[in-house]
DNA sequence: GGCTTTCCCATGATATCCCATTGTATCCCG
DNA sequence: CGGGATACAATGGGATATCATGGGAAAGCC
């Protein structure tokens, strides 16, 4: 399971966005009917997606991280600590999709990207985000830089 | 099974507060008609909702993990001594809903949240909250800030 | 008999279902 | 290897169902 590629996708009048073959064919098998999506909790303007159970996995790593093993109960109960397992997921929608892989954009997520009549989903292994277009150039951009950086940097072997 | 989302509902002048179909369809299918509110052990302002199912396993746990194997027998006829799920049960109140997914907030929790017209539903994975909406607002900006230092603090494999 | 609670119906907005269209990729067959 | 036939991906749009909400009528309850 690994998403990739970058795909920009109609947003029609009705709200409906596709989610693309390539992206759908990455969901488990016995959960294809839906997907999570999650605004990035230090990124604005940036919405993550995937499936059911890679976000459920990823919260269970979270908390086992945060609080160690007897967190549980601890989690369960204590409201006042600040648990990042549940505002993830204050700001995650289950969203289920048509048999043909359109579902309806969620209000909240159409304003957060502030998208108009396209959404660019960009394949980022273990996950999926949703952009602006136009943010997504400006960002890729930059990323190119650094990823030029990062390789100038990995001094191998050779002298 | 997990509560994810805020969603703003209304409390209309009939004392009536719709839960909204997100979270309907988390509770165990064997037992949509009814579910549990109860008040934050810590936090006052806070009223935390969850299935019977899912309510019942909690108190379970906090036995077992409070007063060891031999507790059920020593809760059942031990007055003096303190338990924990014996004080969040006095705090419970099972809600039964109307066939439309809607219910009477008690007084009781309308007056803990001070709410007037809007009440605040946030999924927290394996429980919701009732906030007074202006107060989760607050909260939840501070969350934010949280969220943002927790990710930073990951340190990943960067200098 | 007023007051609250429950049941039922109404309504606007949104979401879902279903069918149609177009373009591209794949297949099949000689 | 060409040349269509076929399958599937992405999109549009009408019809229908569901969601969230308001409000009237009926059924308790002191």
């Amino acid at each position: 399971m690994a998403f990739r590629s970058e795909i920009l996708i109609k947003l029609d009048k009705k709200g409906r966005v596709l989610l693309p073959a390539a992206f759908r064919d990455e969901l488990p098998a016995d959960d294809r009917g839906a997907f999570v999506l999650y605004h990035s909790p230090n990124v604005s303007g940036v919405v993550n997606g995937n499936s059911r159970m890679g976000f459920d996995a990823m919260l269970e790593r979270l908390r086992a991280e945060a609080l160690g093993p007897k967190g549980s109960l601890k989690v369960a109960l204590d409201d006042e600590a600040f648990d990042p397992a549940g505002y993830l997921s204050a700001g995650a929608r289950t969203i289920a999709m048509e048999p043909d892989g359109r579902f309806s954009m969620p209000a909240e997520f159409v304003e957060a990207l502030d998208v108009a009549d396209g959404v660019m989903l960009v394949g980022k292994v273990e996950k999926f985000q949703l952009w602006n277009p136009a943010r997504w150039q400006a960002r890729r951009a930059a990323e190119r830089e650094k990823m030029a950086a990062f390789v100038r940097n990995l001094s191998g072997g050779e002298a």
